[in-house]
DNA sequence: CCAAAAGTGTTGGTTTTACACCCATGG
DNA sequence: CCATGGGTGTAAAACCAACACTTTTGG
């Protein structure tokens, strides 16, 4: 083969990490997964979590490893966001981030290990300093995080597996920033046919209970294309 | 610092390079920009144009300048579609590719060059054999490339400085595969407000010539909170 | 005068929005 | 019995889809 390993001597030497941008729903806000750095570049400073790929890795692979190493989150599904590539965007040299993005329930619980001082869920609003170029990263991801909301079903990764209509309309909320009409949130939600009733009830608090429903297909899918969902 | 460049040494080298899918409209079908390789892996199949990044630069630069060595074509907007990381996508060993889509007019001048045997434009729906993942980054980027037609105005960048709007139709019916009704098409356009009248008109053929439109702005962006201008 | 593409409005159906009251519960 | 969130329908407005004929030209 003419081409070797050798042959790319002359090219900048180039390391690959993937990071994930985990988002659930926590304290009625939307909150992201942060580390803080155990070890420089910005030891002690707040960072998604993420790193290098091992040999015969896929960037999602490493993304799904290192969230499960660093964070204790496992079982999540991704999708690619994009890659960050700036020379500059790493002190150490040159490393190039595929990021991704996930959704998470906020009863998995987080454990902190060897590469993070601690795992913790943040304010999407109210973030603390950022190693890298994380925080356009997140920018990045909330874009494309409520693009999806509508034209997917990836709600279902982010509540619990029974809820009430109610709690369904205000994820919505929170991602798109905006508020929805009761009605016709439930009247296109039950057009979209995700949906069905659990017989059961939810109780809490003076008022008359709630329907608890479910997704019919706990697996991603696009939304057939109706591509607005809510506006 | 802890960790410094030879703490990577555990980690699989792995090597960084950009491609293009570029697409034009050309003999009333849409068409792809590709090259024959001149070197192996894959010498003499037809590939995306792209290749490794230089020390200093970023994804986007470096398939800015592979896709001007490659194929002659300059001044492009580049937008990115996504990695491709799979461990197995090169032979050579670990490649990933930062893939970018562009649009170009066709009276681009085309020409081959050092790493390329030739370069071509191809039907899309009518490819050779395609080198690496290649044909899968062509697909990707068609999806994309008709989400992009709807929400953006970056038509412009495929059409001539002016344009009838039966071009700027054709032009979309080739991307979204779809037939457009002529008057709702008009009605669209006209109420989005990217096209001013030149006062010329386009004569050929016997029968009445059309009048000729120019983008209002020749840069890219998004078109306000319509999210679908067409279905 | 013929063929060919340019240009132009209206209508019916569908979708979206805005909006207010009764229900069931716990305390 | 009261405060709280759960649950439900309708009407007006906006939007979309379907549709046909006249105009201007070159040959």
């Amino acid at each position: 083969m003419a081409f070797s390993i050798k042959d790319w001597s002359h090219l900048g030497r180039m390391q690959v990490a993937s990071d994930a941008v985990v988002f659930t729903v926590l304290n009625n806000e939307l909150q992201v997964l942060l580390i803080k750095r155990r070890y420089p570049p910005f030891k002690g400073t707040y960072a998604l979590p993420g790193g290098f790929l091992q040999q015969h890795e896929s960037p999602e692979e490493a993304a799904i490893r290192e969230l499960r190493e660093e964070t204790g989150v496992q079982k999540l599904h991704l999708h690619q966001l994009g890659a960050y590539g700036d020379p500059k965007r790493d002190p150490r040299g040159r490393v190039l981030s595929v990021s991704y993005i996930a959704l998470a329930d906020h009863h998995r619980k987080l454990h902190s290990t060897t590469d993070a001082l601690r795992a913790d869920w943040f304010l999407v609003h109210n973030l603390p300093k950022l190693a890298f170029d994380h925080a356009k990263i997140i920018e990045d991801a909330l874009v494309h995080l409520r693009l999806e909301i509508q034209t997917t079903n990836i709600a279902y990764q982010i509540l619990t597996r029974k809820f009430t209509l109610s709690q369904l309309q205000k994820l919505y909320e929170l991602i798109l920033e905006k508020k929805l009409d009761k009605r016709n949130f439930r009247k296109k939600i039950k057009e979209l046919d995700l949906l069905e009733e659990t017989k059961e009830l939810f109780r809490e608090g003076a008022h008359r209970p709630a329907m608890l429903y479910r997704f019919r297909d706990r697996e991603y899918k696009p939304l057939s294309e109706k591509i607005q969902a809510f506006l």
